[in-house]
DNA sequence: TGACTTTTTTGCGTAAGGTCACATTTTTTA
DNA sequence: TAAAAAATGTGACCTTACGCAAAAAAGTCA
């Protein structure tokens, strides 16, 4: 299922992961080798559920490399799709606040490793460092913003609306700048950008059929897209 | 516009509006006294705006009496409510954090009292009681998970649904038990509902007309509903 | 209390996205 | 590389919420 080895070992030159971690830059060089010694690495694969409701880790999560889903799946089998985290960025930490993570479901979208810091020991690492937990706060904080124009996005937007942000976003975070324009490694398929945009499969394929037929994108294959300047 | 004049003033028998505060509750008395001090106390109008893109004010606001609404206006003059926040509550953190607080509107549903401590001497705060930002975080994670929430309803929620969630949302907050079930005052508009729950103002009007139809709910004036157990 | 204003309700036609069924393309695997 | 599997694209039809307009109800103020 998954292999667990320090953190330290997997990185026998001493660069650490730690380094591409946000919450942990403030840390001094003394504080994070301590920090080191509680991480327990973990390997899962592609489609592989790492936070599920039949699998209870009290612990938080940080990735290291790979790509991950967030969602929330519904009673009628539907899934709202909150996320898509990447290097560097954490999740679990609802758990570390006594709440239940009640639905949250975490499944890797690639093979993904990630550092794991059990609940008890993070809490008394907060306590210890509060750099950490002032950073913490920024990071919730921004991710909180993130929501909100999710939220707004859902509320007002029109689909075609909604669709185009995605790509912009999706350019920005996962594209790679060429002669014709933005070549967008898609981190999800059609389906699921559709369940994050809270439309259907469907209706995703005929707003950006549309979009090439306007000359706005180029569709290649089924994972990536160009798009146009 | 708005009266300045410290907290403490305002309680003259020394009970202060901090204890109603959640992010303050982890402190002594002594630190209490200490943060007391730093708090300027502004009392805001029914209709006021408290921030505004106009009006930019970087500090920390805290709901001591009253509702606010927070929310994100787009372009077109559309606006989507993000939060209804009453005693207890803060607002305003993402200017702590050095983001300008892009288009956020926070407007006054009555007349309220708020406490404010600025962005400096908050950050001061946060250095010497982490315990401070340690609870902060925990009512961020909380904020978090309910805006998760939001996107969750939005995305594959009926509207009728969401009307409903909306419903039994208010009937906790602002219900009170009666006989005949629970009495809902409603702090918002069925504008300003439908512009939470994405929706327009008639397709709002038409659910709750169904739902008294079925018998669900009882409409008392514009301001009250009763939904009946 | 009565006139006025604001908010809400309701009817009706329309547009937009959902649903279903099936064709097509891409990706995976043998 | 070919066959199988998975994912995506597309057309026809249907449902639902939107938008406009006008009526009704509730709230407000002199």
């Amino acid at each position: 299922m998954s292999t667990c080895q320090t953190c330290s070992n997997s990185h026998p030159k001493g660069t650490t992961c730690m380094r591409r971690v946000p919450i942990f830059l403030p840390l001094s060089g003394e504080e994070m080798g301590e920090v080191q010694r509680l991480i327990v690495q973990r390997e899962y694969k592609k489609g592989e559920f790492i936070i599920h409701p039949l699998k209870i880790m009290q612990c938080l999560f940080i990735i290291n490399r790979g790509k991950v889903k967030v969602l929330r799946p519904n009673s009628e089998g539907k899934e709202q799709i909150l996320y898509v985290l990447t290097t560097g960025d954490f999740f679990g930490e609802q758990a570390l606040f006594g709440r239940m993570s009640e639905d949250i479901i975490v499944e890797a979208l690639e093979d993904t490793g990630i550092c794991t810091i059990s609940k008890a020991q993070f809490q008394a690492l907060l306590q210890k460092m509060p750099q950490i937990a002032l950073k913490m706060m920024e990071v919730l904080a921004l991710r909180l913003s993130k929501m909100e124009e999710l939220v707004e996005s859902l509320g007002i937007n029109s689909v075609e609306q909604r669709v185009w942000d995605l790509l912009e976003e999706y350019a920005v975070k996962f594209g790679k700048m060429t002669e014709q324009g933005t070549l967008i490694q898609l981190p999800l398929s059609r389906e699921e950008m559709a369940n994050h945009l809270g439309i259907t499969r469907e209706t995703i394929s005929r707003k950006l059929a549309k979009f090439q037929d306007e000359g706005k994108i180029k569709l290649i294959g089924h994972k990536q897209i160009l798009l146009k300047k």
